[in-house]
DNA sequence: CGGGTCGTTAACGATATAAGTCGTAGATAGCCA
DNA sequence: GGTATATCTATAGACAATATCGTTAACGACCTT
């Protein structure tokens, strides 16, 4: 027997990806490490903070290429996998034991997963075990499958460990128990610790018996997460044992003191039973601390009237109630110590809580409708305009049963109990759809579909451009996903309390353990979960949900007969599926009934918020791989590249070799900072929004689009073509003012439920590595408003230092950030009396804050520095405020300090200097004397705008320059800004644009230096977009001369995370639902690339990717030094008394990133990785190469007695290569004799002569790609910046 | 004195063509003319005004011209190249053949012509019967094209643009794809809204079309009713690949609302082949109900849009307009594409 | 028993839709010495 | 005559999606040798 063995199913989740990923491609030869990468190590003895490691993993990756070859031969067959997993496992869970046998059978049949084919067959053994009652039958099942019908598979530990399991769970007696077992455990292909290490399959009861009863392993063979559980033996019985020592980890958690309360619980449980009867004893102990501590008599009330069932009082999304104020009881103990043991306490009811949040979002939202429901019952309210929440439970209830049928339905397709003769045709076409998208119509509840349903749909209301309503492709994709998730949750869910089942969690301490259990086996389990549900079946499932919505949602309206003029009331489906013409092309919609789109207007959807885009109340899961960390109960990982497999295998090989633990500390480091809503500020928010008019952003209610009246019928087409655009602007700015109220009404409520309390933003990476909060909404990313509501959960006290930068702090807001420290300084000292009168009476004083560049956050900072001024010693006052330091054009400082420019260096504050260099000014004067220099020419146009030219007008364009804004992008901003000086829109437009010209050059002319880089990166995407692998596929060069390019843009970070470049064309394709056919991407499909948006987006990517890393680098490095610290990519957040260490920080950072020169590791590893690639080149036709590769291709052609193509080009070329790679020294020397056209090209050397555009005169030849020379570095030393006061201030 | 008709050798010299092509054989001009019998609609050619719109390279405008001799013969042509030579064809001493260097795509250049700057002031004539003094030809085989004849069709429905004056002929060369499109009948495979829309404004018929193996998808019946001249591609210029039509359309007296045809009959005509009974709700919210209370016949509701003639489309509108819960057809836009997960 | 024929159907690809694109690349012309 | 510059034209593509229809491939029943 062939074994093969494997630790732990987390190594088999990866093998079982990377078989997903890789192809059978003979690219190994081309891939001898030229050590080229070892010479990057660069000045010996520095450490490395990732790239090394990384790029080297990165360049030998274990899987093949992306392109058509591995789209042909690899990928469609890991899409077949991948459907056929979520297929057998939505099988598995419906009950369909047949079917999923059948699916087992096809996932056999595909050779290339053959190895990983026995993780399929456990997942089908351990459900099928399920319906067995004698564990032989197992036995004969296992045996049978294995020798007949899947003779090439090997069984593993974890089915010896199911095997194992139901061993204990049927055999009635000990001596049968200890047999089984025995023999299972002699079965062990790498041991028995192996076998055991399976704790998403053995039990806690089972490890109990196999140690204890049986004596089967000794305790230390068990998982370390498991061990302490079995060691206190407190399982079943549940009997709280005298408090032995806590092992390992936990010791830590508890306190003495605590412990000993545990026991004597009863005396003090008194007056708190009368109010609540309910609650568990971890919850005793969680009040019983609190009200140990010195809180005052109220709050102590509060404690104990609160109710700590955490299944009814998750977060409070109720206007009228007001939540226990965790916030302020923490902010008012007095001693360091018990602030601690405030906080253990608080989290460990987080725990349960976040817990519960993640689990029971939909149930809550329909126990609020039928709350409303019944209330407006009882009250004998009938009126017609019925609240929102009794419609949607109205429909609930008639949605419930269509679904229900179509469940059953849907089963008896999948059972095969229908009659298949006796149908009508179309039914029988109806019951072939049901077999297809049956299986996952019935994994999850139908009430909580039907619930899912409906929010997911009102969620969806307004969005992609659609004005009252939604696009159909979107909403089934959104309600199919909304279902899958509910559903993995779920699953989860049930395989947790599987193995915790008959764990009584009496105990408090013994409740700590099994927490801690319990998140190592989420972890495994949500890694686990790699199977994700094709696009086609979400869309199918959505839309079979959506179309039963629509039939049976009424609404009443009323309309004009226009015929007698009455009003007519009556009844009409509240959405209706129709289409829009875009362009001469269809798009399919949901529209919302006007009537319902009013009464959302009104309403709050709060409820709607899928937990999973909350923030979390606990501490993040930490990230530790690709795929684990952030929530509890729902996958994310690490970089958002959902339709980029290329990026997620770079990754994922980087990941394994541990390369990016740099990235995850610091994403940790982000992950950790406790916040909490800043209540002063939510009540003044809540007081504008509240009156409904518009303040500051926030626009104010609106009723309902009108549009402007229609000109008369035979007005000129003109004009009638100008009413259209009229309305489409209106609808515009309508739509954006709703959506910016919706947005601002989510960020309202989600605070107004998180008020009080001690949250955490998770976060992850876009595709060029810069870190992202995971919860949409609300987060510090946020605008202006959402960053305004928040402040560090933790105090600290202010201290001298702390109090001048918060002032410094609000001096920034309000725009006042060019001036040196010391001004900003009396800046904020002499608005002393604006500051208080701003602070106390924010919307009834003079409202000076409103002045201010960010207005929420400058109103945040003058109560927090009135507040402080209040006190005889500002210094003592203890302050949550965060205090931001910006980089001066952080994308500009990167460019100076890559290029060692000393000019453009100069500008962005990267040289000390003694007072900050503000680069729009200067750039606004170059502008100014541009312009003068043309007016004298006689330029009017220089001459009318010369004047015009203020520092706001450049400052966006400026900024966005270095991120590669487009000239039509700059020309929009410039326009806003002049738009306002010009009462002519089209004159202001032709303005913009020509001074945008003037701006662009000005800015290049400043930065030289840096726009030499930007061109060489720009230069190198462009040739790699363009370049053709040696080993391409035929299919890539079916179109003559023009072959499909599939390179991407890739490079490794300085903290060594691989960044693919995800542009690619699109390839969607049509798929049928119910409603009509939607159009969607493939997510497996590898598509040629995007060369345009390649090369455009790789100068400001590749700059990202490094203001990422400074920022990661920062981040922890802050956390070391045990500081509170976020991050808005180039603004640097942390408490006032820490702003200076802060800045220490970050310095060294930044210098630590670029004393390696950057851009020259940066050509290696191209040169490296794109290691005999060739590109195209048009050379002229009469120089000598030309005419030696004509000859060639002329001698060859007449050899094949055919033309002679651009595939056979490549196809002699790699042979070559393969010759030359040889061990064989024949082959060697034969490789070196070959002649073929690209060895004619790279004799001639540099032939860049010769290259010419005009069709008529060139020759198209291959040739080894080249990247062209790097830029010459100027002598700005990167550590001179440690002494710059203004580099981040 | 006659304006100067040139070989297609010599009119295939001028250096762009801008992706149009001119029918340039003087012949088959004649047989068209010949075909057409203008005369029985201008009876008094001394009264005629006509305004030649992307006259190109000017052959038809010189033949047409010659035979009828309009009162007033306007070119409107901004392309440099065919300015050029218009320039030099219009020098002839013949008051009536008038050279106006506007872009006839613009709007705004039709403005500037009659009521801007006076120069072609046609007569504003009732509905009764065709304009009898009022002409346009046109070449619309570029690429904006076919886009701009659709919008002409509109202003014929509105009633604005050049047909303010009345029920103004026009004879206008489009692509043969475009032809086909405007001439499909009910039932046919290339049914759609234009078709139907023409059918509702206007009488159109094929006068000439390019000889070439896609002739048959006109239908027999059209090839039939119309019996086009059928030229070969060597009397034209230049080749771009793609088979021109003369289309001879004649706007008919109506009064209907064209904004909420439109929308019934774009619609509806997404799901051609969707019965009736179906496919109404895709009008609005409701739609099904309403329409198959109103309309009885249930053999009706069993046919498919692509069926329907446009008698049926604008009884369908009727009950439309009448619908106390019909939808606001002015919403039925999509705004800028904004998505945010 | 094999194979061939015919009919049916799924699967794929092509095409039309609406109706004021538009950005860009490449060619040409206008310029100077 | 040659080259840097400005303007012009041609051209493709993104029809930022969907219904429908024609063609082809595949499959299976049936028949004949």
């Amino acid at each position: 027997m062939l074994r093969f063995s494997r630790s732990c199913s987390r190594l088999l989740v990866s093998k079982r990806l990377t078989s997903q990923l890789r192809c059978v491609s003979q690219t190994a030869f081309l891939r001898k490490p030229s050590g080229n990468i070892d010479r990057l190590s660069g000045v010996p003895g520095r450490e490395d903070i990732g790239f090394l490691k990384s790029s080297s993993v990165s360049m030998s990756p274990n899987f093949g290429p992306f392109d058509h070859s591995q789209a042909v031969a690899g990928a469609t067959e890991s899409r077949d996998i991948m459907n056929l997993w979520s297929l057998l496992e939505a099988c598995l869970h419906s009950g369909y034991m047949e079917r999923a046998y059948s699916i087992l059978k096809s996932l056999y049949a595909l050779k290339s997963h053959r190895t990983y084919f026995i993780d399929d067959y456990n997942k089908f053994l351990m459900k099928y075990a399920e319906t067995l009652h004698d564990i032989k039958d197992l036995d004969k099942k296992l045996f049978h499958d294995i020798q007949e019908t899947f003779p090439a598979c090997e069984y593993n530990d974890k089915t010896l460990a199911i095997l194992i399991h139901h061993a204990l769970k049927l055999s009635s007696s000990t001596e049968a128990k200890l047999e089984h077992c025995k023999t299972y455990f002699k079965m062990a292909v790498s041991g028995q610790r192996s076998i055991l290490s399976n704790v998403d399959i053995l039990t806690v009861p089972n490890y109990k018996t196999l140690a204890c009863d049986l004596k089967l392993v000794s305790i230390n063979e068990l998982p370390a997460a498991v061990r302490p559980l079995i060691e206190s033996g407190n399982i079943v019985t549940g009997e709280v044992l005298p408090s032995k020592q806590p092992s390992e980890t936990n010791a830590k958690a508890l306190t003495p003191g605590e412990v000993a309360l545990d026991r004597n619980i009863e005396p003090l449980d008194k007056d708190a039973k009368e109010l609540l009867a309910v609650d568990t004893i971890g919850m005793k102990v969680v009040r019983h601390t609190l009200l140990g501590l010195s809180f005052s008599e109220d709050q102590k009330k509060q404690i104990a009237s609160f109710n700590f069932d955490t299944s009814s009082n998750l977060l409070n999304f109720d206007q009228g109630k007001e939540n226990i104020n965790f916030f302020e009881m923490f902010c008012n103990l007095k001693s360091e110590e018990e602030r601690r043991s405030f906080e253990s306490a608080l989290d460990e009811f987080n725990q349960d809580r976040q817990h519960q949040l993640e689990n029971r979002a939909t149930d809550a939202a329909k126990e609020r409708w039928r709350h409303d429901f019944e209330e407006a019952k009882s009250r004998g309210d009938l009126s017609i305009q019925k609240k929102l929440n009794i419609k949607l439970w109205e429909w609930f209830n008639l949605m419930l049963p269509l679904v229900k049928e179509e469940v059953r339905r849907c089963a008896a397709v999948a059972n095969n109990t229908t009659q298949e003769a006796s149908l009508s045709p179309q039914e029988k076409k109806q019951n072939k759809a049901r077999q297809e998208y049956g299986p996952y119509l019935t994994l999850v509840d139908p009430e909580k579909m039907c619930v899912i349903t409906i929010l997911e749909i009102l969620k969806l209301n307004s969005t992609g451009g659609i004005i009252e309503g939604m696009r159909t492709a979107r909403a089934v994709i959104s309600v199919g996903k909304a279902i899958e998730m509910e559903f993995r949750a779920e699953l989860l869910l049930k395989s947790e309390s599987h193995v915790f089942k008959d764990v009584n969690k009496k105990s408090h301490e013994f409740k700590l353990m099994v927490q801690r259990a319990r998140a190592t086996f989420r972890s495994i389990k949500i890694e686990e979960s790699k199977v994700l549900w094709p696009q086609e079946a979400r869309a199918k499932i959505g839309s079979i949900l959506i179309s039963m919505l629509i039939h049976i949602a009424k609404v009443k309206v009323e309309g004009v007969d226009p015929v007698t003029n009455e009003v007519i009331k009556g009844e009409a489906p509240a959405f209706s599926h129709g289409y829009q013409y875009h362009n001469g092309s269809k798009l399919g919609v949901l529209k919302i009934h006007r009537s319902l789109i009013h009464q959302l207007n009104g309403e709050r959807l709060v409820a709607a918020v899928q937990p999973q885009l909350l923030p979390m109340l606990v501490k993040p899961r930490a990230w530790n791989s690709w795929n684990s960390g952030g929530y509890y109960y729902t996958q994310s990982t690490l970089i958002r590249s959902k339709d980029s497999p290329e990026q997620v295998a770079y990754l994922k090989a980087v990941s394994d070799a541990g390369a990016i633990d740099n990235v995850y500390r610091g994403l940790n480091v982000l992950g950790e900072t406790p916040w909490t809503v800043n209540r002063r500020m939510f009540n003044v928010m809540s007081q504008v929004w509240n009156s409904g008019k518009p303040f500051l952003d926030i626009p104010g209610i609106q009723d309902k689009l009108t549009l402007t009246p229609q000109p008369p019928r035979d007005a000129d087409p003109s004009i009638h073509r100008e009413w259209k655009l009229k309305n489409k602007e209106l609808a515009n700015e309508f739509s954006g003012n709703r959506s910016a109220r919706c947005d601002a009404n989510y960020k309202l409520e989600i605070a107004r439920a998180f008020l009080g309390e001690k949250f955490y933003f998770p976060h992850n990476l876009d595709f060029r590595g810069r870190a992202y909060p995971l919860s949409p909404h609300f987060n510090h990313l946020g605008n202006d408003m959402s960053r305004g509501l928040m402040i560090f959960w933790h105090g600290k006290r202010l201290g001298t230092s702390g109090l001048r930068w918060l002032k410094v702090h609000l001096s920034n807001l309000f725009g006042f950030d060019k001036a040196p420290l010391e001004d900003r300084v009396s800046f904020a000292e002499s608005h002393i009396d604006d500051i208080r009168d701003s602070a106390e009476h924010p919307l009834d004083g003079k409202g000076w804050w409103k002045e201010a560049d960010k207005p929420w956050q400058a109103l945040a900072t003058c109560m927090e520095l009135n507040e402080a001024l209040k006190m005889s010693n500002p210094g003592d006052f203890v302050s949550h405020q965060p205090v931001h330091q910006d980089g001066t054009c952080n994308g500009l400082q990167h460019y100076a300090a890559l290029g060692g420019d000393i000019e453009g260096a100069t500008q962005v504050n990267l040289v000390p200097s003694d007072r900050p260099q503000d680069v729009y000014s200067h750039v606004a004067k170059l502008v100014i004397a541009r312009l003068e220099k043309a007016a004298a020419n006689g330029d009017e146009t220089a001459a009318l705008l010369k004047d015009k030219i203020k520092r706001k007008v450049v400052k966006q364009t400026v900024m966005t320059n270095v991120y590669g804004v487009t000239y039509i992008g700059a020309t929009h901003q410039i326009d806003k800004q002049l738009s306002t000086l010009f009462n002519d829109h089209k004159r202001s437009y032709e303005l913009s644009k020509y001074l945008t010209k003037h701006v662009f050059a000005s800015v290049r002319e400043l930065f030289e230096g840096a726009h030499l880089i930007q061109d060489w990166l720009g230069e190198c995407a462009k040739r790699i977009s363009k370049s053709i692998r040696l080993d391409v596929d035929e299919k890539t060069l079916k179109n003559g001369n023009k072959p499909d390019f599939m390179s991407s843009v890739i490079w490794t970070t300085p903290l060594g995370l691989p960044i693919v470049q995800p542009y690619r064309e699109s390839g969607k394709r049509q798929v049928a639902t119910n409603l009509q056919t939607v159009f969607i991407s493939d997510p497996f499909a590898i598509n040629p690339i995007n060369a345009r948006r390649q090369k455009a987006g790789f100068p400001p990517n590749f700059i990202h990717s490094l203001d990422a890393s400074h920022m990661l680098l920062s981040a922890s490095e802050c956390g070391e030094r045990g500081l509170d610290f976020a991050a808005v990519h180039d603004s640097y957040w942390t408490h006032a008394c820490d702003v200076d260490t802060m800045n220490v920080v970050l310095r060294e950072q930044f210098i630590k990133l670029h004393e390696v020169d950057l851009i020259e590791r940066l050509k290696d590893e191209f040169d490296e990785r794109y290691k005999n690639y060739l590109q195209i080149l048009k050379i002229d036709k009469k120089s000598e190469v030309a005419t030696k590769v004509t000859d060639l291709k002329k001698k060859l052609s007449q050899k094949l007695g055919r033309p002679f193509t651009l595939a056979d080009e490549i196809y002699m070329e790699k042979k070559r290569i393969q010759l030359l790679n040889s061990e064989d020294a024949s082959e060697q020397a034969e490789g070196a004799n070959m002649v073929t056209t690209v060895s004619l090209v790279a004799e001639a050397g540099d032939i860049s002569n010769l290259e010419k555009s005009s069709d008529a005169s060139c020759l198209v030849v291959l040739a080894p790609l080249t990247l062209p020379q790097i830029p010459p570095k100027g002598d700005f030393d990167v550590r001179e910046l440690e002494k710059s006061k203004y580099f981040f201030s | 004195m006659a304006i100067r008709v040139q070989s297609l050798r010599d009119l295939a010299k001028i250096q762009h063509y801008y992706g149009f092509r001119y029918l340039l054989n003087p012949s088959v001009h004649e047989k068209i003319f010949d075909k057409l019998d203008l005369p029985q609609t201008y009876q008094d050619t001394t009264k005629l005004k006509v305004l030649d719109l992307y006259p190109g390279p000017g052959q038809q405008s010189a033949i047409f011209n010659n035979r009828f001799k309009p009162s007033q013969h306007v070119l409107m042509d901004a392309r440099p190249d065919f300015v050029k030579h218009l320039r030099e064809l219009s020098s002839t001493p013949n008051d009536s053949f008038q050279l106006y260097c506007k872009d006839p795509y613009e709007w705004q250049s039709y403005t500037e012509l009659i009521d801007i700057e006076k120069r072609l002031l046609p007569s504003k004539k009732n509905l009764d019967s065709i304009h009898n003094e009022f002409l346009v030809l046109a070449n619309l085989t570029g690429m904006i094209g076919e886009g701009l004849f659709m919008q002409w069709l509109a202003c014929i429905g509105n009633r604005n643009w050049l047909h303010r004056f009345g029920r103004v002929k026009m004879l206008i060369w489009v692509l043969e794809s475009t032809a086909m499109k405007i001439l499909a009948t009910p039932g046919g495979q290339l049914r759609s809204k234009c078709s139907v829309v023409a059918d509702t404004f206007t009488d159109t018929k094929l006068i000439a079309t390019m000889e070439n193996k896609n002739l048959h998808k006109f239908g027999r019946s059209v090839l039939d009713a119309h019996k086009p001249v059928i030229f070969s591609e060597n009397d034209t210029w230049m080749p771009t690949g793609k088979a021109i039509s003369l289309l001879e359309v004649n706007p008919s007296s109506h009064n209907i609302d064209l904004d909420n045809f439109d929308y019934v009959t774009k619609h509806l005509l997404i799901l051609r082949s969707t019965p009736l009974c179906e496919a109404f709700e895709s009008l609005g919210h409701g739609g099904r109900d309403y329409f198959t209370t109103v309309i009885k016949d249930k053999k009706f509701l069993q046919k498919c849009p692509k069926e329907l003639t446009s008698s049926e489309f604008l009884m369908i509108t009727n009950a439309f307009v009448n619908w106390p819960f019909k939808p606001d057809i002015y919403m039925d836009f999509i705004d800028v594409f904004q998505d945010n997960d």
